[in-house]
RNA sequence: GGUGCCGUCGCCAAGUUGGUAAGGCAUAGCUCUGCAAAAGCUACAUUCACCGGUUCGAAUCCGGUCGGCACCUCCA
């Protein structure tokens, strides 16, 4: 058994040893909570909690710490702007956060520390950057002298050549109270309305990167197993982490292993322009249809600051936050994912069929008790767990690992219908099938809990969704009860027109019936 | 300009230390059904943007072309 990573910092996949296996530590670059999060910190949010899980359980204890940075030039601002504290406003994006986060499934960290209560250590980390010579203070500004730090740049591949040129192309406005224009500020003066703290250099706050470092090591220490990220953070603040960090201890390494989730990208609903409706399916074309408007580069990219992004507490509330996280989990977490509603809606289907199969094994087991019967290996000729973990340790490849457990269901369905004897060359009784389907069911309910996913009572899923149907329509299940009624005295009398015209009548509210000897069942139609 | 990534069925998406294309959605036919629905079965990429090369053998390696994307500035 392997665990093999993608490290940014090598560009390849490693096999994962953990420092301290009874103590394994990882780190997550969490938010910054000035506005709602939206479905791309989700992607991370989801990514590192099925890395989480997996890690717990390989290893008898997993440190994982996710931080929050609560003071920043946004919050700031926007606190400003609604003329509250910075705290408050951080504290309500964060109380959102830990809901969405919640919905989504996903377990919380070990730790969850905030820059504003971690301002004593971050103090001390840059007093020791300073000592080590590697940090210089200015005028209340202290700021980190990359020139010291020969090893700057290995995490993004760049040199401090490759910046110098950068510079020479006056890219990079110049302050002129740093040695260098890459220099970076560990500490920042005071300015008036702004949060401050006392430190040496006299009042001010924290810089932008200097938080996580400061954190990392006060839960994780200097060196650790796994950082993980944005792909966005690699640099500069991934570089500048490393660069504070090991400055500070002398150790050559601070995080071992570094992860980095893509990101999440808008596929369009239409023009921004003039909001005429791309053709679905297609690319992105060069420019408007209608409107002839030339799409400018970024305009699909989602981006707080453009505001063309979707907050995860609205998604979740529209969807099933489960098909959301699937959708999150069916591709590979280093894959960009091109993000639509048409997408969730997709998996939203699948999801439900899921549930509904996982209901079916249900009952069947309680309807079928057995004591024994052929094991799942002896009648498949297969190993449904070895197959997802070699899936896990392949660097987390969750869509091959969702694509295994989908394997499950089909085999289970296969049983339900008693449909076993073409791949298994016998029909099985009752009993024995009874007793695959709780082998099937124990394989996905041990992956599912992996993954995050599939771990909800089938019965109360599938209520959910008929509740939000009824809710949106303004029906009760009774009103429901009372047509399939009326249509099952109307078969009763042969009148089969008249039946049909019932269920129609239910279809075109976006219902499905389906007729069993034990009756008929509704659900609500997934298109 | 610098750095890195990607281009696989109508759509989503695995597979890249080379050995002959997972899975999902959609679609068609069949089984079941009074008819449906659900479920199951069957079908659905001789082919992996394009052109060369290496090799017994390449989606996987090398070179080139075209196309898309990300970071280099706050960003998950």
């Amino acid at each position: 058994m392997v665990q093999r990573i993608y490290n940014t910092m090598s560009q390849k996949k490693e096999v994962f040893t953990p420092l301290d296996p009874n103590r394994v530590r990882l780190y997550l670059c969490g938010v910054t909570p000035y506005a709602p999060s939206h479905i791309g910190h989700a992607r991370g949010l989801v990514a590192f909690d099925v890395v989480y899980r997996w890690l717990l359980r390989q290893y008898p204890k997993v440190i994982y710490v996710r931080n929050f940075t609560d003071i920043d030039d946004k919050i700031i601002k926007a606190a400003n702007e609604e003329g509250i504290e910075a705290v408050a406003l951080a504290a309500r994006y964060i109380e959102l956060y830990h809901d969405s986060a919640a919905k989504l499934g996903c377990l919380p960290p070990t730790h969850e520390p905030k820059v504003s209560e971690t301002i004593p250590e971050i103090v001390a980390l840059i007093e020791r950057i300073i000592t080590n010579g590697k940090a210089y203070p200015v005028a209340g500004d202290v700021y980190f002298e990359v020139k010291q730090f020969p090893a700057y740049g290995r995490l993004s591949g760049r040199t401090l050549l490759d910046l110098e040129q950068l510079e020479a192309g006056a890219r990079v406005e110049v302050d002129t109270r740093k040695r260098s224009p890459f220099d970076f500020a560990l500490w920042k003066a005071a300015k008036p309305g702004e949060p401050a703290w006392d430190s040496p250099w006299g009042r001010g706050r924290p810089g932008w990167h200097i938080e996580c470092s400061a954190m990392s090591s006060k839960f994780l220490g200097e060196t650790f197993d796994i950082h993980g990220g944005g792909k966005d953070l690699v640099f500069p603040h991934h570089e500048n982490e490393i660069a504070q960090s090991c400055a500070a201890s002398g150790h050559e390494v601070y995080a071992h292993i570094w992860m980095h989730n893509g990101f999440v990208n808008l596929m369009p609903e239409g023009c921004p322009k003039c909001e005429h409706t791309l053709p679905d399916g297609e690319g992105i074309p060069e420019k408007c249809s209608a409107c002839g408007y030339v799409y400018a580069e970024d305009d699909f990219k989602m981006s707080k600051s453009r505001g063309n992004f979707y907050p995860m507490h609205e998604l979740i509330a529209e969807y099933e936050p489960e098909a959301l996280r699937t959708l999150l989990l069916s591709s590979h977490y280093r894959t960009p994912i091109r993000f639509s509603h048409a997408l969730v809606v997709d998996t939203e289907r699948r999801v439900g069929r899921s549930y509904a199969a996982l209901s079916a094994m249900d009952s069947f087991v309680r309807q079928n008790p057995s004591e024994d019967g052929p094991s799942f290996e002896s009648a498949f000729g297969s190993n449904p767990t070895a197959i997802f973990e070699e899936a896990m340790e392949d660097d987390f490849n969750t869509a091959r690992a969702i694509a295994e457990v989908q394997e499950l269901f089909t085999l289970g369905n296969e049983l339900l219908a008693a449909r076993e004897q073409e791949r298994l060359g016998k029909k099985l009784k009752a009993k024995e099938r009874s007793w695959l389907l709780g082998q099937i069911r124990g394989f996905i309910r041990s992956q599912g809990e992996v993954l995050g996913v599939y771990l909800e009572a089938p019965e109360a899923y599938l209520l959910r969704r008929k509740q939000k149907f009824l809710a949106a329509h303004g029906l009760s299940a009774a009103d429901i009860e009372a047509k399939i009624e009326a249509r099952a005295e109307a078969r009763r009398n042969k009148d089969f027109a008249k039946g049909d015209a019932l269920r129609d009548e239910l279809a075109a509210l976006g219902l499905s019936l389906q007729d069993a000897r034990e009756g008929t069942s509704w659900d609500v139609r997934d298109d």
